[in-house]
DNA sequence: ATTCTTGTACCGACCGGTCAGTCTAGGAGT
DNA sequence: ACTCCTAGACTGACCGGTCGGTACAAGAAT
C-alpha cells in the first residue's frame, strides 16, 4: 500500500525530478517500439544522456522498466484507497473505481502500456514485488462485487470472474483513450458504468 | 476474408504439417518469454531443428510472427462468419459471437497472448494486413451492435464504444483463460453474455 | 583570496556475449 | 542424378552493462 519506494530516498530533489523525466520519456519509447526492442542507445539518444549518466539514475535497464510499473501502480492503487475512504453502496464505489481507474489509463497512457505488455519482463523481486500490487487492486474489486452481492444490491453473482470481467472491459481502453483524443477519461467511465451496472442489478432492485 | 495465405501453397502437405507444428511450438515460447527475448536457437532447439532448416519452414522470425498472427484471426474471422450465416436476434449472435471468441482465446491461449502482446513487431505490409483483419472483426461486432440498437432491442448506445466495452471484456480473458483449468470457454461466455446483454438491453425491451 | 577536498553529474570507448540471418556441404528419398 | 531437406559454422551488427576519467560546484582550510 506504501509508494514504492518511499521516505528512503537518499537523492537530492533535483535527481529525483531528474529521474521522473527520464522515466516517463523513456515509458514513451517503450511504448511504442517495445522494451526488449528498445536499445540503451536510444535511451540515452531521447533522454540526452550519456550511458554512464543514464546509469546513474536507472541502475539497470529492467530498474527503469520497474520505475515505469511503479509509476502506474502507485497512481492506481491510491485511486483505490480514495474510493475505499470515500464509502457509499457498492454500486457508487464500482461506479468511482471505474472512473480512477480510466483516469490513470487516460493520463499514463505510455506506462500502461508497457505495463500491460512489458510486466513479464520483469524477474526475481521485481516481479513478485508487481504480481503482489496487482493482485491487490484486484482484490479491491473483488470485494467491492462481492458487498453487493451480500447488501442484495447485485444478483448472486460470482465475485471472482466479474471482476474479471470489469477489469478487462476497462484496463482494455489502454489501446484507444488517449489524452487531447476526442473522449475523455468520465466520457468512457459513465456508459461503461451504466452498462456494467445494469448487467449485474438485481431485476428487483 | 480467405484464409492469410489460401491456395497460392506450393508446398506439400508434410510440409505444411510441418511448419503448422513449429509455429505452435513457437508461440509457447513466445508467449512465455516475449518475442524479442526468445532467440532462435531457442526456437531451433524446442524445434528440434538447426537453422537452417527452421528458415527452410519460416522465412524470418517476423514471418513466425505473423504466422502466428495468421492463426488467431483466420480462426477468429471463421467465428464471426459462422455467426453470420447462423443469422438470429441481435442478441443472440452477440452471445454467439462471444462463444466463438472465447472458444478461439481458450484453444489458442499461447497463440492469443503473442498477438494480443507483439501485434506492434510486425511491420510493414505485414502490419497493414494484420490491422486490417483485426478491423473486419471488430467491425463485425460493432455491426451487431447496431442491429440491436436499430431494431430497438438495445437501448439507443454508442456501438463503436460499446463494441470496445465488449471487446475488452472478453479479449481481456487471455490472461486466464487456459485449457485444463477450472472454467470452460462456455462455463465464461455464459456469464458474461447474461452481464453484458442486461447491460445494454433496453428497459423496456 | 586562494588553494584543496569532496561528491555529483556526466561522457563515451570498450567488454564479453548474443542477435538474426547466411552459406556451404552433404544426407535422404525418389 | 536430382530435388528436398537439414546441420551448424560463420558473419557483422548490436546488445546491456562497466569503467576510467573529466567537469564543475560547494565548502573547508589556509
Amino acid at each position: 500500500m506504501p509508494r514504492a519506494d518511499a521516505s528512503t530516498s537518499t537523492r537530492s530533489p533535483k535527481w529525483e525530478a531528474r529521474r521522473d523525466a527520464i522515466v516517463d520519456t523513456s515509458a514513451r519509447l517503450f511504448a511504442a517500439s517495445g522494451y526488449h526492442a528498445t536499445g540503451l542507445n536510444e535511451l540515452c539518444d531521447a533522454n540526452d544522456l550519456g550511458k554512464g549518466a543514464l546509469y546513474h539514475y536507472i541502475g539497470s535497464k529492467e530498474g527503469l522498466l520497474a520505475a515505469i510499473h511503479d509509476r502506474v501502480m502507485d497512481e492506481v492503487l491510491l485511486g483505490a484507497e480514495r474510493v475505499v475512504e470515500a464509502g457509499g453502496t457498492p454500486s457508487a464505489r464500482l461506479a468511482m473505481l471505474g472512473e480512477e481507474l480510466l483516469d490513470v489509463i487516460h493520463r499514463y497512457p505510455d506506462h500502461v502500456w508497457v505495463f500491460l505488455h512489458e510486466f513479464p519482463a520483469l524477474t526475481g523481486e521485481r516481479a513478485a514485488n508487481f504480481r503482489e500490487r496487482r493482485r491487490e487492486y484486484e482484490r479491491h474489486v473483488e470485494e467491492v462485487l462481492r458487498a453487493g452481492v451480500d447488501s442484495g444490491e447485485f444478483r448472486d453473482l460470482d465475485p471472482w470472474l466479474t471482476a474479471r470481467a470489469w477489469l478487462g472491459m476497462h484496463n482494455y481502453t489502454y489501446l484507444w483513450l488517449k489524452p487531447g483524443q476526442r473522449l475523455s477519461a468520465r466520457d468512457v467511465a459513465e456508459p461503461f458504468a451504466q452498462v456494467f451496472m445494469d448487467g449485474i442489478r438485481r431485476p428487483g432492485g
